[in-house]
Formats: structure tokens, C-alpha cells, sequence
DNA sequence: GAAAATATTGGAAGCGCTTCCACAAGTTCG
DNA sequence: CGAACTTGTGGAAGCGCTTCCAATATTTTC
């Protein structure tokens, strides 16, 4: 383990040269088995590990991965780089991580930082990005792939599911069974497309709806928030009788003040959310929400990059993950 | 910002040597204004980003550093390499990652895969590893940080909290509150040290219990885990008054189905758990735990590993980041 | 004002690999 | 049996930087 070993030193006690080395390394078939294995005998003797830095610059291809996602300490997001991660490993590859703080100035510098250290292959998590961060991307000459999110005008690829249409199917589960006066609830801050899609997508609900009374509130995203958003419901004098939240968090959030303020769910008022965080299934009442398989959604992407870059480019450039409306209790009329 | 740009391009743009160019960039002081003027210059019309592998070749210093953590789709984990980097990215510096899944020999293996990289440093994730594991981490020679808890025979620096103490503190609030039969919750499964230290952290506090009734029992580290704990000391007969869980996500469970069985919580039975998940500040009853800042906790690590790299080497190789004993609802005492 | 010290600069060597080209050694075929 | 292939192999060149040494320019010192 010696890491001062180099090819050439197992050349040399192979007695062979180094390109041979370096074909067995690399699984070229030009070796005979008599000569692969005393390399392989030399390289085991002197514990030899290929310095990769070397190998990258020479081959010009890393074996490194980017990805992006807005805050690294958050469940929704890291759980694709864990997919992520699972596939790369397996093919010899590495991720490195770095985190946007949903602002699209860090998002820039942080993709900068990245490509000056060659990645193959760069994911970036959702689907409207600056300009800037576009033409970067697109300059780089890397596979992009863009995930999280649905587009039909990818930088290069994207994988994802459709924020938008779960919103809509979710806002219609709630119509459907009944509940007219509805407000959903999103975040104050302007967070990332997938966040603006959920709003749109309710919107698009709603529009044709007949007799609906719907309105919609910001809170912060938080479980804070979504209680917040129950206090200003509760206050006010239409009668809410469901909310849809933007997130879980908020979702639980507001669940959680029903339970303090006494306020029965659903039958008083529905809650409805979006991510199926792990708690969703397990809170009082469970929360009917929007659940993706994000761990998937990352091993998919990976797996996209790792065709790409074996020169299998007949995948599509759209992938959609789908998602699907999980119906619980918070929102099943009693 | 086209990537054949080279360094050289620079050079010779600029009329000087290519040496001249390397010493702007790496911001030596030897060069005179004027000079660094030209060469800036000449940056900026080219458009050049210089090739972070080849300097890494060169200079046998990659600006990588390797992070390893159980899983990463772990709000838990995952808010370490946050911290870190935010730290490392504020230093032109970049995080790898990749997940031991809590087993000896993957982590074994993506060390061996990271060390290939050469990182300038790793973190993992514990302070129990295998010999292997060890005498890797040992020759590599590079600094190796062991984080979120404590030892005092650390590979080389560890910076974290003891796990011990914090579970010893924390039984000791409960007794020190009335309660006599404790039973504390564990992981089914072989975890890691964090989790066995929080177990031998509760023998310790309850081994010189005077009319103490304890018990310790295991279950699946999961919302539904800790509500089966809750069933199966229910379903005794020793009059359980209290129950420590070893993780929040297993106490946030059993807090939940004391909801579901309108099982009075502290009154009939106090839950305490570990780590201050964001819902233990806001379930109801809220949850008495231990909190550990674990985005200061990576930014420390980071800082450490920043430290050393640039010769810095007079800090302490043992950082206690401490923990708080948050006491709330779901332990006090009607 | 010359010697000594210091500041600045150019460019060759080298980091540890991959890859290409040239060539040797077998194989096949007419 | 020699030409025409095929297969296997060695090693030089080169990836784009840093760094060191030698050389030159500038400043300081007495």
C-alpha cells in the first residue's frame, strides 16, 4: 500500500513495459494471460494503487461526478445523491457534493469551482436556472444532467417527475372527495422551480373549478410555518375546510397545531402535503401527500451518466420518474 | 471559458513566462504589480479556468478531501458534511463523498476507492473502525479527522461529542425527575459506536440506581420500531414510568403511538430520545433529547482538516464540540 | 559608485499515468 | 514456404500544471 509505488515500479518487476501495465489495468483484451498474470503478481507483491490524478490528466476523464443540490443536510435532497453514489460506486466513479443555498449566484460559483476540476459528468438539481448557469453548463461540453423536476427544454438531460401534475392530481384528489374550500399554503421565500410548479399546479386545478373558494398563503418552510398557516386559517372567517401545503414540513407542521388547537382532521379540516417525508405515514392522522422515490430518481441518474459516458447515447433525454398521490387520513372524509 | 485554454495560451499572451503565470495564480508574492496586472489581463480576455488535475499532478496536492458517512440520505449525517462544505468550498477546497451503509467492509472499500484520488484529507464517520480500516487510514499519511464522537485514542484528530456522557446525563435528568422503572430502547441491529456508547452510557448512569428497575430492549430503528417498543412495555406488567430511546426517530415513534392509545405522555409515561430531530422541538408533547450543532460539528472538522493542510498543525487532536441536554414536555413531571 | 543583497523572471524538468506507433512474434493461406 | 494478417509488446511522447534553478534586474549598503 505503499503509495510511493508506481506503474513503473510494477513494470519493472513484471519485467514487462509499462504500456502493458497499463492495458492490464485498464482491461484491454491485448494482454496474454501469461503476461497479465505477472503483472497482476507484481502488482499485488508490491501492493501497487493507481494514483487516479495521473490517470485523469493523462486520459483526460476523471472518474469524478458534480452534483448540486440546494442544502445538503435535507432528506429530500440527499437521498439522491445516496442513489447517486450507489451507481457511481459500483462503477469506479466518484461524487463530489456541493450545495446551492437555493441561490443562483452560489449555484454559479460552486459549478465554476467544480468544472475546474474536469468532472465527467455534472448533475444539478431542478429545472429553470440563470443564464449564466445555463450557458456554463452548456460550454462545458460534459453531460448536464438536471434533476427533480420536469422540462421539456432540458439543458441537456433531466430526470425527474412533474411537480406540476403531482400538484394537480393531488388538488383534484381533494375536490374529488368533496372539499371546496381550499388554501394552499407555499413558502414566502422564492425557493426553486420545483416549489413554483406545486403552486402552479394547484392554480391549474382550481381554474375550472366551479363553486371552489381557494386562496393561497405564504409561510415560512418550516414546521413553525405550516403551524403558523393553521393559526391564519383558523382566524379567518371563510371557513378553510382543507389545506394543501407545498411541503411535508409544513404540512406536518400544521398538522401538528390541529392536534394542539383540538382541531379534528379531516373532519373539521384536511391536510394535504407534498414529498412523503418518512413521518408522513407515521404522524396522527397520517398525511395524504405526493411521494417520489428520490433514492431511485438519484440511481437513475447516475446510471444515465454512466451510459453516457460508455457512448451508450440512445437513452432519451427525458426521463420521468413519476410520482404517485398517496391518500392517507388526513384527508379521507370521515 | 473555453477549456483548451492552457496556461501557456496565458504565457505567451501576457509576454512572460509560464512560471510567472502559475506564481499569479497561486498568489506567490514574488511577482511585481505590473506584471501580475499583465497577467491578469491576459486571464480575463482568454477566459481561462486553469486545469485543477493537472496542478494536482504537479503540485501532489489535489484540494480534495474524502468524506465518509453511513448513509446519506440521513438528515443526521448529512448536516456534518454540510458544515463541512460550506468551510471547505470557502477555501477553493472539495468534498467526495460516499456512504459505509454502516458496513466494515464497504467502508474499507470506499476508502480504498478515495485514497486512489488522492484526497488531501478524510473524514469518517465514528471512532470504532476495523483494523483495516485503521492501518489504511494510518499509511495513507494524509490527515484523518474521525468525527460525531469521541475517544480518546483517536487514528489522528477526532472532533465530535461523547455519546457516553450525553446518554449518562440524560438518564440521570429522568431520574433525577422521579423516575424509577426505565427502560431504554436500542437498534436491533449492529450500528455503529455512537449507538453503543448511548447504550453503555445508560448502564453507567442506572448501575448505581438505588431502587431502580431497568430493562433494555432492542427494536428497528424506525418510527415503527419505537412504536412497538411502546406496545411491548405496555403489554408488560412492571409499570414502565419511563422510556430513553437511543435515537429521536425511534422516541418520535413511540410518542406517536402513545397519541394513537391516548396514552398520557409524561404522566402515564415519559419519553426521552437522541439526536434533536427538528419535530422533537414541535410534536406534542414536545420531546426531551440531546442536541448536538452537527453543521458546527462538520464546519469544525473542516476547519481542523484547512488547518493542518496549511501547516497549522497546534490544534488539539482531540475537539470536544459538546452537546445540551434540551429538556422538554414530554419528561416534565405534571 | 561598486559590491552585496534582494526581488523578479524564464523555462526545463518532472508529477504518474495513457496512448500511439513501431516492431516482433505467431498464424493463416494460396 | 513466403506473403499477408493478426496478436502482443515496449517505450516515447505528452496530458497541463508546479517548482526549482539559474539568470537578470533592482535595490541597498558602505
Amino acid at each position: 500500500m505503499d503509495s510511493t509505488v508506481r506503474l513503473s515500479d510494477v513494470a519493472k518487476r513484471a519485467a514487462v513495459g509499462v504500456g502493458t501495465v497499463s492495458r492490464v489495468l485498464n482491461g484491454s483484451a491485448n494482454v496474454s494471460a501469461a503476461t497479465r498474470q505477472k503483472v497482476l503478481h507484481a502488482i499485488a507483491e508490491l501492493g501497487y494503487v493507481p494514483n487516479l490524478v495521473a490517470r485523469s490528466l493523462a486520459a483526460n476523464r476523471t472518474g469524478l461526478i458534480a452534483a448540486i443540490i440546494p442544502v445538503i443536510g435535507n432528506t429530500q435532497h440527499s437521498e439522491v445523491i445516496q442513489g447517486m453514489t450507489d451507481v457511481l460506486h459500483a462503477h469506479g466513479m466518484n461524487l463530489m457534493i456541493g450545495a446551492s443555498g437555493y441561490s443562483d449566484q452560489v449555484e454559479l460559483q460552486v459549478i465554476e469551482a467544480f468544472l475546474a476540476r474536469r468532472p465527467d459528468a455534472i448533475y444539478v438539481t431542478g429545472v429553470r436556472h440563470s443564464e449564466a448557469v445555463r450557458s456554463t453548463l452548456q460550454r462545458s461540453g460534459i453531460p448536464v444532467v438536471e434533476g427533480s423536476n420536469l422540462t421539456d427544454r432540458p439543458i441537456d438531460t433531466v430526470v425527474g417527475y412533474s411537480n406540476f401534475n403531482a400538484s394537480v392530481d393531488l388538488t383534484r384528489l381533494l375536490i374529488n372527495r368533496g372539499y371546496r374550500r381550499i388554501w394552499y399554503v407555499t413558502v414566502t421565500r422564492d425557493f426553486d422551480d420545483r416549489i413554483d410548479d406545486r403552486l402552479e399546479g394547484f392554480r391549474s386545478a382550481v381554474s375550472t373549478g366551479l363553486e371552489l373558494k381557494t386562496d393561497v398563503i405564504r409561510c415560512e418552510n418550516s414546521f413553525d410555518g405550516g403551524a403558523e398557516a393553521v393559526r391564519l386559517a383558523m382566524a379567518s372567517n371563510v371557513g378553510v375546510e382543507a389545506m394543501i401545503f407545498a411541503t411535508d414540513v409544513m404540512a406536518v407542521g400544521g398538522l401538528l397545531e390541529c392536534q394542539r388547537r383540538g382541531i379534528n382532521v379531516p373532519a373539521r379540516l384536511a391536510i394535504a402535503g407534498f414529498d412523503d417525508l418518512t413521518i408522513a405515514a407515521s404522524i396522527n392522522p397520517s398525511l395524504t401527500t405526493i411521494k417520489v422515490d428520490r433514492v431511485d430518481l438519484g440511481r437513475k441518474a447516475a446510471e444515465i451518466i454512466v451510459n453516457r459516458l460508455q457512448g451508450n447515447d440512445h437513452s432519451s433525454r427525458i426521463v420521468d420518474v413519476g410520482f404517485q398521490v398517496v391518500e392517507r387520513d388526513s384527508t379521507r372524509r370521515p
